[in-house]
DNA sequence: AACCTGACTCGCC
DNA sequence: AGGCGAGCCAGGT
């Protein structure tokens, strides 16, 4: 599917350290309508160890429940040692978010 | 082929 | 401010 190796080249163009929503990535991906999508795209990673799906969160900065890939709070542990800060739950968007340099749509 | 569900987001009440 | 419903696309039953 090319709407989804397009999806997955968004999320593998997310700086370390930073983070992306899922409406992000949808838009950059071509449609932000896509956000379900993406989340879907993710669900079944086809590759963990090139797609990191744990830079994805929430439009508020906070990581999916259904996450469960090692138990929620690994998602959190894995963007801190990244040098992403969470702040009750919930990364600053506002200082962590991926700033795109193509936004589009 | 039709209906339901889902790692989302936005708008209205 | 918080809760509910609708809209979007793709995949599974």
């Amino acid at each position: 599917m090319n709407s989804y190796e397009r999806i997955y080249e968004v999320v593998r163009r997310i700086p370390e350290g930073y983070v992306a929503s899922y409406g992000q990535v949808a838009a950059l991906a071509g449609n932000r309508r896509w956000s379900r999508v993406v989340g879907y795209a993710l669900h079944v990673n086809p590759d963990p160890g090139t797609i990191p799906c744990h830079r994805v969160v929430t439009k508020d900065g906070n990581v999916s429940e259904a996450f469960a890939f090692g138990g929620g709070n690994r998602q959190i542990e894995l963007l801190e040692a990244e040098g992403v800060t969470f702040t009750d739950g919930h990364v600053d968007m506002q200082r962590y978010q991926w700033q795109t340099p193509w936004i589009e749509e």
